[in-house]
DNA sequence: ACCTGAACACCGTTCAAGT
DNA sequence: ACCTGAACACCGTTCAAGT
């Protein structure tokens, strides 16, 4: 999780991992199935930091921004949250949790699914494509990709394209953290009200 | 674009793209600065199949919609969008129309470049996380996972897991694909109508 | 302009063997 | 039970060299 936190989970190696533990690489087979067990593994143990029974599981709001809390906090590693929350027992839990606050709320059992999978994957989006928050461990390539993207948005032409240029500053990092996160809370709950 | 879409994107290295083309691996680098660049490329050739400027462009269930129709011809693909969309020009000329929709909507600079990010995340999640639609090529190991994942959700005692079990079915394949797209459109929809 | 050959520094994983 | 050594089949990428 270090390693991951660190230097991304891109650079997430069985052998990097082996190395940091002074151990060859096939002592880790002997622990963990696989690269992909591994990354489960990585899933559960962040996703069982939301807890369910106590103040996170309150309602719809509380449970979601728990799990953004969480993820905040280990920022490179919510892209692989999406495809393996349900193969953890965490993840499993918490879409128990969700499905059926969303059932409370009205909805049917498949629209409650969809939106289950809708919310957790959206509010992973929020961490994994916040604007000026490149998934990039190397801070000198970092800068240079959003310097790339600072060009590309000033060198467009303001009469082609009005929108972005007068939008541009987000784009290149959010004004403030807290009201970017709290925007996406509430377009994301936003989603489940009723359409009809 | 035909070898990620019949072998999954994970699988698109520059060895097999060059032994597909009868060349060397080195031959790429010619036409290619590196395998950002060729990733980069792809989603160029992706979001220009959305035009803009005719029927696709008039409101923004029409645009996200043809955005939709686009992803799911190139389904494996469609996860590496978000991140690169912006690096290319087919992407910009769509994050501008968004974003202009949804200020003709009423919406302000920074909360409409939000919700086009947002809109654009989530419709790719439709996509990447379509119910029974495991992002894996081989269709043996397809079909295994698939099996463990019933058999997860099949093995959840109904007392511990009510709302799991009701709504099983739906994590393990949509009832019907059109009917997920449309719902899951509505929901995308929903969330960018104004709060207050 | 376009391609090749050889090499480097990485991967995940298997298999047999050690203690 | 836990770890090692050697090997296999892959990666992306650089550098020098060919036509």
């Amino acid at each position: 999780m270090g390693l991951a936190d660190d230097d991304g989970v891109a650079s997430l190696s069985l052998r990097r991992l082996a190395a940091l533990l002074h151990v060859t690489p096939m002592a880790l087979y002997r622990h963990v199935k696989d690269k992909d067990d591994l990354l489960d593994g990585l899933v559960q143990r962040l996703l069982s930091e939301v807890d369910l029974a106590g103040d996170d599981g309150a309602d719809l709001r509380s449970i979601v921004s728990a799990v953004l809390r969480v993820l905040r906090q280990h920022p490179t590693l919510a892209e692989i949250v999406p495809t393996r929350s349900m193969r953890t027992r965490a993840g499993i839990d918490l879409a128990e949790k969700v499905v059926g606050l969303l059932r409370e709320e009205g909805h049917s059992p498949v629209d409650a699914a969809q939106l289950s999978i809708f919310l957790l994957d959206a509010v992973i989006g929020l961490v994994t494509r916040q604007p000026g928050e490149l998934a990039v461990a190397d801070p000198t390539l970092r800068r240079a990709m959003l310097a790339e993207k600072r060009k590309t948005l000033q060198d467009l032409e303001p009469e082609a394209y009005p929108n972005l240029t007068t939008s541009a500053e987000f784009f290149l990092g959010v004004p403030d953290e807290e009201t970017y996160f709290s925007n996406g809370l509430a377009i994301l709950l936003n989603a489940t009200r009723p359409i009809r």
